[in-house]
DNA sequence: CGTGAATGTAATCACTGATTACACAATTGA
DNA sequence: TCAATTGTGTAATCAGTGATTACATTCACG
């Protein structure tokens, strides 16, 4: 990919490098606490942490493609092979990535469905929408990792599955209420739910996958423009007044 | 990449690879006829050609990550140099690829529409909409060079760019068509058009990223699938009557 | 026929993921 | 207290990849 780009530089590594010259004697031991912030020790004490938080920054530089292992462990300050014990490839890796950023998602995504009201459950919908939209223009990278699916497998990983079924059945009951009301104006919620994921889905990768550009949507409108695609939708989907 | 997890194998490599042993004498020159068949020489005379080709079948058996320069120049049976002269970078070969792929869909495309009666502006748009995720589905490594943008600039290649317009511009006229004669409910274009392209692009992706298991959707359906959510979409815009 | 432009080869380089043997540290149990 | 076990990082190595250069060969054109 683009690491290879990039052949004149890199060889005066970038951070400090911890020093590794003077090796064959014993270490500085200095803190012997461990309270998973006491580096210095031969023994990292916190490497698979450190690991995804390099690799989501790696991800958010220079999208998930740029992620390798070796300039994780670069910038944890530990041999290439290191992360080989706590990842046993890549994907692995990427793989924890995924479940931390998934993880964010739904925090966030719960978070601004709480924020309205229970009454009204297609403007939950909306909500629920909007919110999908927001969080993927707004980390367009964690975004990549978790849905472009071939950097793992949702089989690999529980809480990877479990994230991703709650979002699906937050949809569902959203849709079952909303009909329940008689908001709706057809009564094929399975329909309804595949025809929103795909739009919302489909909006925020084309602003990741850069799509705006050809298709006249600057940045800035970005915003409104999702708002606008979801009035539109679900005023295609509801019960006319 | 998925290039790196197959290291006991390729070392014998696949194809004949075309003996390559006694070469500092005269090559066979048989066939000279350059009719863009005719291998066996020392200049390949169709290299570009075959690059690109052997790149969309690298796409086609393992996705667009899977594309190699050195691959496609081993199935080209000519050095790993060689591509150089035809691709700076393998983004350039991509490039190419994507052009290949863009020309092709916008050839199905066209011969859909084609199909359908200019009188029905909104049917038109329905058949557009199909065709596009059908194409989608149907060639998925293709469809994912074309649209995931992280393997050349559109800047680049004016063909990609002039056949990406025609397709937004088409979109464009046939919902002036549809608006003028009353099939619209909203005169609001713009967001029609963005919407209904984040709808179909995003089911297509949905299907290449593999989300249609944890949604649900048996490949079998796919294509009926696709069909509903159009309708749902189609009949949410239009005027009621 | 011969000369220059195209085009392929060979040989490198830096980078990557993976894997092994080894070194060191931390924990545990007597 | 101290040895053994287990966990964790290092060093070294391998094959694969994109890029780039000097060199070889061929083709096309004058």
């Amino acid at each position: 990919m683009s690491k290879f780009a990039k052949p004149p530089s890199r060889s005066a590594s970038k951070l400090p490098a911890r020093k590794r010259a003077a090796r064959p004697s014993v270490v500085p031991r200095a803190a012997k606490g461990r309270t998973a912030t006491s580096p210095k020790t031969y023994h990292h004490g916190d490497l698979r942490r450190v690991l995804i938080a390099a690799a989501l920054e790696l991800a958010e530089e220079g999208g998930a493609d740029a992620v390798s292992v070796r300039e994780a462990a670069r910038r944890a300050g530990v041999s290439p092979g290191a992360p080989f014990r706590h990842f046993p490839s890549r994907n692995d890796l990427m793989s924890a990535v995924a479940e931390e950023a998934q993880r964010r998602f739904r925090v966030s995504i719960a978070a601004a469905i709480a924020g309205t009201s229970a009454d009204d459950p297609l403007a939950r919908f909306r909500a629920f929408g909007m919110a999908y939209m927001r969080w993927a223009m707004t980390n367009p990278a964690h975004f990549e990792v978790i849905s472009s699916g071939k950097y793992f497998s949702h089989d690999q990983s529980e809480a990877l599955r479990e994230d991703n079924d709650e979002l699906i059945a937050m949809t569902e009951q959203l849709l079952m209420d909303a009909l329940a009301q008689g908001q709706l104006r057809s009564s094929d919620l399975r329909v309804i739910k595949i025809a929103g994921r795909a739009l919302v889905y489909g909006f925020a990768r084309m602003k990741i996958d850069g799509h705006f550009p050809r298709w006249g949507v600057a940045d800035a409108e970005a915003d409104q423009m999702a708002e606008a695609i979801i009035t539109l939708f679900v005023d295609g989907i509801a019960r006319p007044v």
